[in-house]
DNA sequence: TTAGTTTGTAACAATTTTGTAACAATTAGG
DNA sequence: CCTAATTGTTACAAAATTGTTACAAACTAA
């Protein structure tokens, strides 16, 4: 995930909650208490998605929208209305002011990550493709692939959940211990030179051409990705 | 959705939202905001379809729709009127001017969608035809359908949601629990393996000649569509 | 330089995963 | 009711992946 995203509620209780969660899975994320100066950052913010209040302290969700599609800036921005219960009824006019879903609060962070997701996928599907890059290297946890320079690479699930977790924290020096850990299904007994075939086996395959090398072993440490 | 449609309508905040979506949908859109430039540029971007505002600055709707009537060069182009709350009453005299159908505002997008298919689909059904499409597969919702590269190909009940599960979200991989989850119905208790027997068989059929293989093993993982 | 550590590498066997055909059970259509 | 089509399961074959080991190479510290 790597899309912008922005929220205006009140509640800052929600904020901190969505905020942090949407971060973790990295998004970047800003927000705003009232609809006001919420319409006015949104300029700046370019998010590609809007998580919307119902209700605020002065302009109504409904306001909002109806503003955002007036102004051709904003054309296409994908807008989740988040409304409390007993409001629901509203819903139809809701849809009419152009939201694209709705999520009645109070909700699991999970249902709004699929909402999200959901609507991401058709209006700007790289947003949610869910891929990690580092230098000419990439990595769809989705369609399962891996890129270097645009070549696809092949690779063995194990190879694979290896190079994930390289991925998910580049730089850092993992033992193996710590990789066995990380990358092998839990309470699974592997000799700890294992490790070290299969980085062979990674290394052989992301190497291409005469590329950089980019597993770095750190004698007497372990591993890392550059 | 591949026709094209003409929305003549005052409000600009409708145009866009109906506009926007309609393009997600795939249709090609043109507006005009009254009733003289609508008339004039009707006949140049020929539609197969007309949304037109009840009430305009200039001309009204009903104007409007008989002066369509009248011309040959737009013979049996459907009309939908929208009409503000409160004109409901005029209903009769609208369908009197040989409007199609009508919807009142505010509507949801997904009324107006659902209009928009069942008028299109008595005029001119090639243009709903809901078809999904991939390389050079395609299928072919309500016909229930599917052809590689136009020719024919016959396929089973489970074979046919299988392909049409993939086609929804081509690309991804997904594991044989997910598939089973979405391509079989609810609370039903199949053998894992048993989908390794379906993918085999939808392979076979949709790999007429020599065509490329558009199913991707994913060892360890599941299926893809390439 | 040398002995001691640590890592790289290839080869092999074991294991896991997938492909495929055949069969019986079930369903659909005439 | 009968026939053909479809479906799920199983068993075995084929393929890919995995872990281990042994030895070579590289590095470190004295």
């Amino acid at each position: 995930m790597n899309g912008k995203i922005f929220i205006i509620e009140d509640e800052s209780s929600i904020i901190q909650l969505v905020q942090h969660n949407l971060e973790k899975k990295g998004f970047i994320v800003s927000s705003s208490t009232n609809g006001n100066d919420g319409l006015k950052e949104l300029k700046k913010f370019e998010p590609n998605l809007l998580l919307l209040d119902w209700m605020l302290p002065d302009l109504s969700g409904i306001d909002i929208c109806k503003n955002i599609r007036k102004d051709n800036s904003f054309k296409g921005l994908p807008i989740i209305m988040l409304t409390a219960k007993g409001e629901e009824e509203d819903k139809i006019k809701g849809l009419d002011s152009g939201v694209d879903d709705y999520l009645t609060k109070p909700f699991s962070f999970n249902e709004l990550m699929a909402r999200i997701k959901a609507i991401l996928r058709r209006s700007d599907p790289k947003t949610v493709s869910d891929t990690l890059e580092f230098d000419d290297l990439r990595l769809d946890r989705l369609e399962k692939r891996v890129f270097r320079d645009s070549i696809e690479i092949q690779l063995g699930p194990t190879e694979f959940r290896l190079l994930e977790f390289f991925l998910t924290n580049p730089k850092r020096v993992f033992t193996r211990d710590q990789i066995l850990e990380n990358v092998w299904p839990n309470n699974i007994n592997v000799e700890t030179r294992t490790i070290d075939v299969h980085i062979r086996r990674l290394r052989k395959s992301i190497n291409i051409n005469n590329n950089k090398e980019l597993i770095r072993t750190v004698r007497s440490s372990g591993y890392s990705l550059i």
